[in-house]
DNA sequence: CTGTTAGCGCGTTCAC
DNA sequence: GTGAACGCGCTAACAG
């Protein structure tokens, strides 16, 4: 097996089924591709034909002669996410039933890795790009633009897109946590957030946040916003920070990742009762905010719904229907024990 | 932007940079990927002429030209899984850093969809496959060692893989973490697992704590060994089954996921103490075990480690590079306070 | 319904 | 160090 890399492997052609069928190779490759165009005899001595000598069609050789292909782009900061693996889920599938291929890079948050991995897309001159971000680099949009790519943005709800958007609205979704958080009675509601810095999407949820704060009326007070790491250990330092430079704190809104849930253990580990000592709210409905004690409160993002909207979108637009340039999808309040 | 997809898009081509370059096509070629070979001067002006007219190479005429190609097929049982996704992730990582293209399909546990799958990537005449599964359909197998692809495994170490192998052994680490148990102390061990059907991992799994009452020579009771759903709710069902029937059970051994979790979080709302009425016993490392009170034993199995190398192994073939047909990886066993 | 001709955009091979 | 001819495996556009 491991050997014999030298000699040319020329593998299976098109061409070999033809001489097997007996038949054109134009005729296999209209056979394959689009099989009403071929009379049923011919039909079946071909699908014999390519089942006999195992042919497997050359993709990238049909792309380039037909300049189209099968591939879409997925660029999101970081895959090893369940938010964001819950959409590259749905949009795999979404993709495989219509016969596309996903293929998925990381950012990390970077804008420049962005900008890599597009140029790498379309190098691979992939038919369609799902951008979770927002923001590009001014190259990043001039090569999509030139290209003429279709492209879906899907990680925050912009009035501008590149080319179209499918999403929700951080803003939105922020303030109508914070107002609800005010409304059940809490007067002191802290902010923890991932760092802002290059993260544009934690900004406009800050900035959800403060708009939440004036809606109510409270009293603006920065320091109770305050950034941590991402994951369980984040969510519990930043609460231990929280509550010990400002301990009249009465409830706290988590708007990232599982930082409510970090944020719970470390309440658990000191005996402080949940929500009567302070009260703890989330963003994103992950599966673990529903089964901890007590349950946590939290927005319902359609991830879900985002990647599969978004690979309809994409479908309509490479067939050449026409689409909203924006699809809002919203959010929900999922108000549970924590508040 | 959203018309006239009538119009034949033809592109920046290779041809136009050499125009403007005032060189021939070959030495573009050339320029780009051996740099080495043309003169400074004319390397140079290439590359300014790319920048001016924003060329992006097109990898599916090379890749067709050259009879290779830089993409890479991956197959998880799931991508929406942060066990599959963490592998995923280094995989990536690892290959963007070597100018390879990361292509990702799941299989949902079920043979046919790889085999679908895996014929979708060997259209794409991606170089080098890495598979989940350790079991496959008989085409499978056979397209593979006809089109003959290196192909890595990673989901099982099996004596006789399709091709090579990375991995870790289901069937001692689920053995170990029995013997575990009964070396401290508990008698009445019961066992969980994902649906055995169509899952050969879970079956393997449930082999090894077979093994491992043996080899502690407890009674060998087959009712103390259940399946249930995967998620935090399967282990809580389970966790209320087993102790419905089984009142004098002493010990559990979740072997899947995040089920261990969820049993936890049912002894909390039941006010039960673990370990003391029940020991709680995991499978995989994932970030949540340690942080929930008490924290959970567990397997630590090296995920990110079988990605990267089993990226690393691809590349040693690719490269003609010798290389170890099984590598087994191992796993700890990480002792913690529900235990 | 089927075959023929002519490329798709690039790398390989060999000349210069 | 550079260029010309040729072909990779397939499909578009026509002709029959």
């Amino acid at each position: 097996m491991q050997g014999n890399r030298k000699s040319v492997k020329t593998g299976v052609r098109m061409q070999d089924v033809a001489a097997r069928a007996g038949v054109s190779v134009m005729t296999v490759s209209r056979a394959l591709s689009d099989p009403d165009k071929v009379s049923e005899e011919t039909l079946k001595r071909v699908r014999a034909a390519v089942d006999d000598i195992r042919y497997v069609p050359n993709e990238m050789a049909g792309n380039l002669s037909s300049r189209r292909s099968k591939a879409v782009g997925l660029i999101v900061p970081n895959i090893n996410n369940s938010l964001y693996s819950s959409t590259i889920q749905t949009i795999s599938t979404a993709l495989r039933e219509r016969g596309f291929h996903l293929m998925i890079a990381d950012s990390g948050l970077s804008l420049e890795n962005e900008e890599l991995a597009i140029t790498g897309f379309l190098a691979q001159r992939v038919c369609g790009l799902i951008l979770h971000n927002t923001q590009h680099t001014a190259r990043a949009r001039e090569l999509i633009s030139q290209i003429d790519v279709p492209t879906i943005e899907i990680g925050n709800l912009t009035e501008e897109p590149l080319d179209q958007c499918v999403s929700y609205s951080n803003f939105a979704a922020a303030k109508a946590m914070t107002v609800h958080l005010g409304r059940l009675g809490y007067r002191r509601i802290g902010f923890v957030s991932l760092a802002l810095r290059n993260n544009d999407r934690a900004q406009i949820r800050y900035q959800g946040y403060l708009a939440g704060i004036e809606e109510l009326g409270l009293p603006q007070d920065l320091s109770l916003a305050i950034e941590t790491e991402s994951g369980l250990q984040g969510g519990a330092d930043a609460l231990k920070r929280l509550l010990a430079s400002h301990p009249e704190t009465d409830a706290i809104f988590f708007a990232a990742d599982v930082m409510a849930v970090g944020a719970l253990f470390e309440c658990q580990r000191r005996g402080w009762k949940v929500p009567s000592r302070v009260a703890i709210a989330s963003f994103d409905d992950v599966d673990l905010l529903r089964h901890v004690v007590p349950t946590i409160t939290t927005l319902r993002i359609p991830r879900e719904e985002i990647g599969r909207r978004s690979a309809d979108m994409l479908m309509a637009r490479l067939e050449g229907r026409a689409m909203p340039k924006v699809m809002d999808l919203g959010f929900d309040i999922i108000h549970r024990e924590s508040t």
